[in-house]
DNA sequence: TATGAATGAGGGTTCATTCAT
DNA sequence: CATGAATGAACCCTCATTCAT
């Protein structure tokens, strides 16, 4: 089990072609995972599907991890940016339940590629690299607290850490079991349910 | 890569020294994850640990994947009774704050054998047999349901299934959360939040 | 390039079966090297002319250097082991020219496994073992001390260590002269040379 | 393992550019096998160090050992020549000990580029070229025959061949031996021990 | 029933060489 | 002339599984 354990890229993709090589590779790596999980693959494989020969690879990643973990990272990226810019959406424009327009924003964020978004958890997991995901569900965090409606009249700070944390895990939590249990309730009946357990967390204690 | 696909027991270990057998080779698994995680665990390590023949594995498990998910369903099962009971003697004796006590059983229960469940939720992924660790929290659902102090006065029905399901998964999600990301916050304060979010989910709607 | 860089038998040829397999091994090897030097050399190669499955290999050895290194071991020592007897044969039983009797057997030794011999050197210099390859020499260099009849009204220690350096890589340096550029010079002329070339390294100085 | 088996140059260095790429080439090449032996030495490693791309290597030489030989032609050239004109140096102006002279000579030129000179005698092994080495020893030898002191009286063929030979290749034994295993004698050991052995071996015959 | 030596398919990685630019 | 990205053949090594004992 040859392996190598650095996670950098090897070549700085600064010119067209390495841009798109390295792109062509991480999407066959994408498909393949898509398709046939960890277990599908292989360097042979994602060069196969890359269209490129197995050698290509090793100029643009140190090895095979660099590449799963390159992927992860892109992913694991992608997802933050569309939840937050949906947070983000979600709050402009004053609509007149904003608590539940985030809720609907994270809900559909929670739908796209999940499965892909687990295996990416896996493959970070593995490499013992779990605080790059913890640090992108603080990062939503961090703007939920900023944007949490029922806070604003308040100080941001006025919402203790521990209230956040349990706030925005429950959440992922439940959105997380959602898609991963193929739960059908009502789209309504979750986002009650949803809105409900952040009003009472979020509720002012006495 | 020879892989047998087939879950199940070779034999039914009806005998004192098979029953024997089947245990330590699932100990012997059980131990090498802990130590090496699914990188370091094959078929050569669990038997040599075990103290027992290769061949051996195969008089009582179809393959190695098998002797996965053995291991996985057993630590599942281990699990959700140490909750399940927990719950229960949560509920005796008229503790002052039921809800809390609940609360605080899950809690401590969730602190125990993390990076071996951790690896066992993993298995059971890659078999595609998440539903098997859904269900076993589904039953704890159940149980929770029954016992919620809060809702004794009502019948057990008054909790709408959605929201049964965000109670327990938004918990589940938390506790996990905590023990992955080394979350360390007040005891107090963790509870104090879970509880309120639990109020939030179970009051009664408008 | 994997490469194994420990050099230990992995396991302890106790058994009959292991024996011969590790001599198969080293004795395919051995051909392999024979035929077609170290470019020749690889896992697949020897395990074929071995008879024996790839793996096997490693059953036995931690790796393709660790073949290399006990092969190159094992001709080193049988050589020294021939010389050293052909010494003291030598020297038994009062041949009326015991130099000569000594120069005779080294001429002798020089010729056998010639090859062979150098891909050990080789093997062992691209290991950083050379020591073990001059420790060989300066073994039989005792011996040669020791038996030298020049000496021998002396105390050994008469002979600098200088002296015997100088005298025993001197015949070395000429036996491998002559192998490796196939002189063919009278066999008396040689051994001639080599014994007034002893007589000079060793003459009582001034 | 793609092998081009012609050692020959591929273009006549004739212009000055060429010329220095061939030298910025064998210069590259002489570094990594000083820095990391056989082992290090690629083809990519080479065109980097020389500041070239690798395809350009291709335009002065047929294939990677090509520069390996031509590399240890050079080196084994310039060692020959320094050598010579060393034992030239060495006999002119009448020094009192001519034959001690030259001893020094061989000694102080055996101490330089002793890394080197190995993988280039390794190298020509492994093409099969072993007789280069052994021509530029001849050609020493050639020359000690003419200079060496004590024979001047006579005819350069009263030394004979095997004399002759012996003579060299004891010398030159035992000069790669000091090095090779970092004997520490007294210089003056150590040049007393090779001028007896050179009086030996050229003692006039009874 | 138990064993462990043996296996071969498969995977990760390297590197000499080429060719389009 | 010069380049360097691309290649694929080849190599070393692992491990799940089997079978003769």
């Amino acid at each position: 089990m040859p392996s190598n354990t650095s996670f950098e890229l090897r070549k700085a993709p600064k010119q067209a072609r390495s841009r798109n090589t390295v792109d062509l590779i991480l999407e066959a790596a994408t498909r393949i995972l898509e398709e046939g999980g960890l277990a599908a693959f292989n360097t042979n494989a994602v060069a196969e599907r890359a269209g490129i020969g197995v050698a290509s690879l090793y100029d643009y990643f140190p090895g095979k991890n660099a590449i799963l973990i390159e992927f992860a990272r892109r992913e694991i990226s992608r997802h933050r940016a569309a939840v937050m810019q949906a947070i983000a959406a979600a709050c402009e424009g004053g609509a007149p339940q904003p608590e539940r327009s985030i809720i609907t924003a994270l809900i559909d964020a929670s739908e796209t590629r999940h499965a892909i978004r687990r295996i990416a958890a896996q493959v970070l997991a593995q490499a013992g690299l779990e605080h790059e995901l913890d640090q992108s569900l603080q990062q939503i965090s961090v703007l939920v607290a900023e944007k949490w409606p029922i806070l604003s009249p308040h100080k941001r700070s006025d919402l203790p850490p521990a209230r956040l944390f349990v706030l925005t895990r429950a959440i992922s939590g439940v959105l997380s079991a959602t898609v991963r249990e193929n739960a059908d309730f009502e789209r309504k009946a979750l986002e009650d349910a949803l809105v409900a357990l952040a009003e009472g967390v979020t509720r002012q204690q006495s």
